[in-house]
DNA sequence: CGTATAAATGTATTTTTATTACATGTCTGT
DNA sequence: ACAGACATGTAATAAAAATACATTTATACG
């Protein structure tokens, strides 16, 4: 998905092996990246102090072809917002410099999502959610907020909806499922046994489930439907979750999508609190 | 915010009125915009069997200062989905073309809030979560998954936290507060009224009131402290709310900063679900 | 319908930009 | 201190882009 966009986060890297020279090179660009963008070689070389073909060489050693495609690289790689993401927060990070990463690594799942989505997935999602009699929104922990929120979300259309965070009440609603009922379970891991075995059961009563979880997980496997998002590894130890910002998105997406098909509009319903 | 990244739409739009040279070149550019941002005026050129002056001159009726300008502008455009934004979503759209639209949206909203946020208020905030002996979340309709979403971060932390969604709940909460109770109050317009009186009983109590909401709005004044979200308009009569993402990755924003300060680290609890 | 005029496009040239070949310098280890 | 490798710069070459200008094509008007 996302390219060959490490540019920057590279260039910034102080493991990064530089000679003197091409250290002044990086220097020069990281002053002012986005000027970067439009100098000619000439013009950075000057800035930076060496020559012309310093500057070509240091492109080179990044992966670019030459010159000009530095540039687009770079250019590319700013546009995507990369020059905070990989930067972890840090120890001795303070608001003015964590906020902007945190933002920017919500932004980035969101952006990793909206390019790996399957459309045509989404299609069939949609001919299930049109043509269900009544659908359950099941989550739990973090994910039970985003099973309430889809809950308001599709409050909007005639078909009778509820959002369940208690595994036992979702295990009772989905083995007395019927032929009809959609069953919507949100789960970041998707290993969760509760919800695996739920998602079962629902399915053994000849409900559809349609899952929002990882790839190639068992839940993915026991649902009908699995939508996988494949947000990242959160790896980074004081950034926060960002999973849950791109399922929300996903089922406004999905909203919007029954909205549409059924051609009567109108997702601008009140708006209080 | 995004800058002038109208230039793919400004190609396709079939009411430019292209000279017949022209409409070569820009046939032969959406044939592959991202070819085309590696390629060199003669190959363009060639590929659109017109002369190079015509795609130079093509590039500065465009808004770019030359050819070079132009490429890097049409990567940009390419690089930030900028093919979709500003397009509301329409009647006529299909999973392929709103799906885009609605992350992009949600992006733009990260964004819009990313650059307009009051660090040296977060930094307050901070305080007073810190400083506080026990933490409840109000969240009413569309904010009370938020709410639910804080409590779940902020569970990590010593300081006993709850979410209400229940107005009478809130009330009676309010009314029963003791002095270092800290009242988080999240409402996307700040007029709720019951959500305005909770503010003020909660305050004539001795608590402190913090609340995420709309500028200038009654809740805002009722409030300690107000970190105001102007996300926009939510004009568009397809797209959804994109208010709780901001919201939500605000709270984050905020865990992170008392997390930091605590200086004890560990926001990558156990992530299950 | 033809001519004048303006607009569009192309050719040839110049200028700018990037790359390459090669020479010089600088560091490392013995 | 010196051989060798590596880093850097100088100068020449090649490539790319922009410009000036010529030619063609369209348009308006008598």
């Amino acid at each position: 998905m996302t390219p060959t966009q490490t540019l920057l986060s590279n260039l910034a890297k102080p493991a990064q092996a530089f000679s003197k020279a091409e250290q002044k090179v990086a220097d020069a660009i990281l002053a002012n990246p986005e000027l970067t963008t439009r100098l000619s070689i000439a013009r950075l070389a000057q800035s930076a102090a060496v020559s012309e073909p310093t500057v070509n060489r240091f492109c080179k050693r990044l992966g670019a072809t030459g010159f000009p495609d530095f540039k687009l690289k770079l250019a590319l790689s700013l546009a995507s917002g990369a020059r905070f993401i990989n930067s972890a927060v840090a120890e001795d990070d303070t608001a003015p410099t964590f906020t902007p990463k945190i933002f920017n690594a919500s932004i980035h799942a969101l952006e990793k999502t909206r390019d790996s989505i399957d459309t045509q997935l989404i299609h069939r999602v949609i001919d299930e959610v049109v043509q269900s009699k009544r659908i359950y929104f099941f989550g739990q922990g973090n994910s039970g907020p985003v099973a309430q929120d889809a809950e308001f979300k599709f409050f909007r259309f005639n078909t009778p909806v509820s959002a369940h965070q208690d595994p036992l009440m979702q295990r009772m609603l989905a083995a007395a499922a019927k032929p009809g009922d959609l069953f919507v379970i949100i789960s970041y891991t998707g290993r969760t046994i509760g919800l695996v075995e739920t998602a079962r059961l629902a399915r053994d009563s000849l409900a559809t489930v349609i899952s929002i979880t990882a790839p190639a997980s068992p839940l993915a496997r026991a649902s009908d439907l699995a939508i996988t998002l494949d947000v990242g590894e959160d790896t980074d130890e004081y950034l926060p979750m960002t999973s849950r910002l791109a399922q929300l998105t996903l089922l406004d997406v999905i909203a919007t999508g029954v909205t549409l098909r059924q051609g009567q509009g109108h997702l601008t319903a009140p708006r209080a609190h």
